[in-house]
DNA sequence: GTCTATACGATGATAGAC
DNA sequence: GTCTATCATCGTATAGAC
């Protein structure tokens, strides 16, 4: 076993934390209440508050990388992929909350060298996204576009999701993804 | 004249710093810095952090409640409305960078009573976007649609601009707003 | 590993002289 | 209105007994 209980006890309550009071607003006297322990010994199993973002971090971006690895390897058609991999966004925000805030947001809160090298996995991220869509322009599945400008705002256009769904106004994730992927693909216009 | 000159570069340095730190990473001695003051010289023109944020926040949403009256007075179809509306949210996103970003993140660190406040001005701006797309959808000019998962889509898709434009790649605000509004009106898929 | 006690800096904010 | 001086509080983190 990698982690101890305890410490495993501890990682999760701080992505919790992390995701509900964003990191800045999460302290160590919060995290320590919650897990049941005194503020000094959660220094026995962690060596100080941003390693904990850091392992968090890293893990949320495990998350996105084998899903998108996941979606590579298949033999589907681009759009097909790209379908796959914006329902992987809708299915992390609806299930695993803390993923998508710390991939979204909380990785600014890191320091270097973390930051850096965070920042390149997104941009692979990123990079691998875009090649999807320009693989189905290439193939005449979608239109001409500016890849980067259309990865953008796809990327970021989910983000309401995991603020949204919890409260669930009576909608299965199944419907809310189809009704996601209707509207990316076909756009607002009545065709 | 309502507020005096020393208030007035008092909100602007705070809207900036807000804006550039986040409202809970940005202090009241680096805001004194900013503008050549004590800290406690500050405290002669404002009662205190959060009324700062508080200011800034209604101003901002102002900003997006102007803009949102001006279009729904023009007698415009429904669909040129929409788009007038994107373009618009894309202009103050390049352009007004601060009122973007307080508007749909810093907010939320309002205290009540003015959280809730908030949250029902910038329901009622919701819901105006959302009624503007329902009259595309009933004019014929949009495809059917879950009008509140749409609107949502939307607003939130637009959310990159502001941190990705300043750097920008060579490309103008208009070519920006052109290719979204594209991808927003078509969709992904070649027609 | 957990505890009590504590160090030490940064924070928002106030008192009172000028 | 601005200053110097100061406060109380909370933040992360450590020392050392058990």
């Amino acid at each position: 076993m990698a982690v101890s209980p305890t410490k495993k006890r501890i990682l999760d309550e701080a992505s919790k934390l992390f995701q509900e009071n964003g990191y800045l607003a999460a302290s160590m006297r919060d995290l320590a209440k919650r897990v049941g322990l005194q503020v000094s010994s959660l220094y026995s199993h962690v060596g100080s508050k941003e390693e904990l973002l850091q392992k968090i971090c890293f893990d949320s971006a495990r998350v996105y990388l084998e899903g998108m690895k996941t979606i590579e390897e298949t033999d589907a058609s681009p759009s097909e992929k790209v379908r796959q991999l914006i329902a992987l966004h809708i299915q992390i925000a609806t299930t695993d909350v803390t993923s998508m805030t710390i991939f979204s947001d909380e990785w600014r809160h890191l320091s270097e060298p973390y930051l850096q090298e965070f920042r390149i996995i997104r941009r692979d991220y990123e990079r691998r996204f875009g090649r999807m869509l320009q693989q189905g322009v290439d193939a005449g599945e979608f239109a001409e576009m500016n890849v980067t400008i259309c990865l953008l705002t796809i990327f970021t256009s989910l983000r309401w999701l995991h603020r949204w769904y919890p409260e669930k106004r009576g909608i299965s994730v199944k419907s809310l993804e189809t009704e996601i992927l209707r509207f990316l693909f076909e756009g607002l216009k009545k065709h």
